[in-house]
DNA sequence: TGTACATCAGTGAACGCGCGTTCACTGATGTAC
DNA sequence: TGTACATCAGTGAACGCGCGTTCACTGATGTAC
């Protein structure tokens, strides 16, 4: 049976990092602490590097497991709406991000808030990273085979051009420039809307922030994928990419 | 000469915050360290309590001195425009605080990055803090008066529009509930742009980040003040608010 | 199936470090008559 | 103008605390023949 070490040592894995997240939650997503696991795990400290390298390690796996939950929630909630429907489809992943943010703002923190100091994130966290852009970017590739325009068409920069050139042979993704920008303005306005909720940034200003969020997040949606004006342009044919 | 004593203990408190600042900048917001900056002054550290009465309230100091600075960059940028061109006001505010939060990144993250933990806010941060977004909302007021309105106009949800209710009555504004969401929804959107510029969320993306906000800024400037589709609609007599 | 050996989880002590804050004090700077 | 007193900046020692990490070790769990 060389799997019951195997399953104990995953099993206590993942303790120590739901323990760091709790930990995180009360002291914010710099300060966790190994020997304030250890404790709480009934261990001695040093034990704690049986499963984790340093402190740093612990650190990444933890943003690893963020970006990877905030992906996931991404996707799950884009599966809920059909394919074509691509406003819905935005508001659905943003609505799930928010709730996820809302749900684990130290986890949110730690991805989007400062960067915790003397932590250089290593190549591990970088996959993780794209997976909830890869989403919207998959719903704007759909919008661009509709036609879509924006409400506002931006006036796409050379150097940015060239850039989104580049990411649209990477990502095997067929989307405009005009667009592209577009879809970057609203990702970070999402994130923009998304932190200043959590930083408590409307207090005494607004009191229901969940409705204020959702209003922002349906406004966004509609300047992105306005395609009222859109010149007739015919769907290309070639298949949606990953 | 009473102003001695008291001239070299304002030099040397902002001296004290001086070092503080340089010290967020290596070690990140939450990480200012009294003994070091006693260290470097050449003191005791306990000498720093003859100037603060502990590490939180210098953490206050630098909250308020920050706030202030970015509404100063505010204000100052505002000032060089011609009041009726509000687009261009917008324009130079957004890029006067993009412009300090390059320049000081880690006192911009102090101010919207994450809290710092278990440091509360105390009431004297309130009113600085609101400078900067003054200079945003005052933009707004003319930006009504002209008859304004946004590219996509927003539903207002009901608690949202009391709470603008409030608002006009708070500050002596006039901006409409549509107006107003439009702008506090670019507001967040000029935030989370310069959040993602300064966590290098574009990195190997994007090579030129400044052209990439400066077309951003552009098309929220856009999207707040297009007033194409605006009804005809009489500017108001009132004279412009504080 | 049983035995000899290797692997590995967890122990306990120690290293080196630094922090915020308090307190009784010294001596210089300012104030009042 | 000179003297007696009050104010206040800075000292130095100490308190109590906790951290990340290393290292030689014990003893239980797994492996190979």
């Amino acid at each position: 049976m060389t799997g019951v070490r195997a399953r104990v040592r995953a099993e206590l894995t993942a303790e120590i990092k739901t323990i760091a997240c709790r930990q995180m939650a009360d002291e914010g997503p710099a300060n966790i602490n190994l020997r304030a696991i250890a404790r709480e795990l009934g261990m001695v400290s040093s034990a704690i590097y049986r499963y984790f390298a340093s402190r740093d390690d612990l650190l990444t796996a933890l943003i690893v497991d963020a970006y990877d939950a905030l992906g996931e929630a991404g996707e799950a909630a884009d599966a809920t709406v059909p394919p074509h429907e691509v406003e819905a489809r935005f508001l659905a992943v943003a609505h799930a991000a928010y709730r996820w943010a809302r749900d684990q703002p130290s986890q949110y923190l730690l991805l989007f808030g400062t960067p915790v100091p003397g932590y250089a994130a290593p190549q591990d966290t970088i996959a993780p990273a794209t997976r909830f852009t890869t989403v919207l970017l998959r719903i704007l590739d759909e919008a661009a085979r509709q036609g879509a325009v924006p409400a506002v068409r931006p006036n796409v920069p050379v150097g940015v051009s060239a850039d989104f050139a580049a990411l649209r042979e990477l990502t095997g993704t067929d989307v405009g420039d005009e667009l592209m920008l577009a879809g970057m303005q609203s990702w970070t306005a999402l994130f923009g809307a998304i932190g200043f909720v959590l930083n408590g940034q409307f207090r005494s200003v607004v009191s229901d922030v969940d409705d204020l969020f959702g209003e922002f997040v349906r406004t966004i949606a509609r300047q992105v994928f306005h395609a009222v004006d859109a010149p007739a342009r015919p769907a290309p044919v070639r298949p949606a990419p990953v």
